[in-house]
DNA sequence: ACTGATTTGAAAGTAGTTTTCATTGGAGAT
DNA sequence: ATCTCCAATGAAAACTACTTTCAAATCAGT
């Protein structure tokens, strides 16, 4: 049974002796309403418009945060800002270079075929990144 | 037929109204040379060997340079310092989470996987991006 | 409400490039 | 061989995207 992200959050601040704040939950909140890989400076815009006077420093904390309970994965797709997705929202992905868009693709053949390449050299997988750089359809046609 | 990196780069300078300097020469020469994916620093302080007047700026505008004319491709490991690799040396990489080694790996049928997934959407693809973390045989035994 | 530790936000610091600019140097014309 | 002009170089400054610091504000157990 998967946990609410909040109940996670809230275990683990009272765990740690860290504190429940209005701004914590307001960037919490607005992380996971939203469904795409976010920068932080995207993260910052949406919870300004709940309460202006967060910054920067503190959505960036925030996330540092989720990362360190598992609740989120930061990415490095090329160079560049960082990502944010949520935990087990982790797929593969196709980006193209020219809109930036992003697809997501999974394929279990291929994550078979990397265990096994893994086990020939006694290499204990702890992570992947797949990403496939080119051109989306869309920008194909123009 | 494969050519020489000293001669495609040449043509391209040629091609493109730019100069044939001791310091591009010593650079190229010192990154064809070496065997594995280096960083800017590392790269500096192979040439700094041969001619410790050369800057790392230099050796940062002719990776720039080798990228353009295709000789050398920029990666980003997770995040923080590029390595640069030689053009026709990739592999996919599994990368160790402890000791920082890099393994590299090759399979033809997960490229053919990614190839059958990128059709079924129409994408193009220009390059990929494979990287596996984990654990080394050498560091689970520790 | 009091107290003491944790958070916050602004500003400063850092790492790794990337750009600027005065000077040097390569190469075709003389 | 020398001139001349434009590209290349190296030092320093600028830039980007974080990351840390610090004084003031906030939270939560008495």
């Amino acid at each position: 049974m998967v946990q609410e992200p909040l109940e996670v959050l809230n275990r683990y601040l009272t765990e740690h002796g860290m504190k429940h704040t209005r701004q914590r939950e307001i960037i919490v909140e607005e992380f996971f309403k939203s469904n795409k890989h976010l920068q932080i400076e995207e993260l910052l815009n949406q919870v300004k418009k709940v309460e202006p006077s967060i910054g920067y420093v503190t959505v960036y904390r925030t996330l540092m945060l989720l990362k360190e309970c598992g609740l989120a994965h930061q990415r490095h797709f090329g160079e560049g800002k960082s990502l944010f997705e949520k935990a087990g929202d982790h797929h593969d992905h196709m980006i193209c270079i020219k809109c930036g868009s992003i697809h997501e693709f999974e394929d279990d053949r291929i994550e078979k075929l990397q265990d096994q390449i893994a086990k020939r050299i006694n290499f204990k997988i702890v992570s992947h990144r797949h990403e496939v750089y080119g051109c989306c359809s869309r920008c194909q046609n123009e």
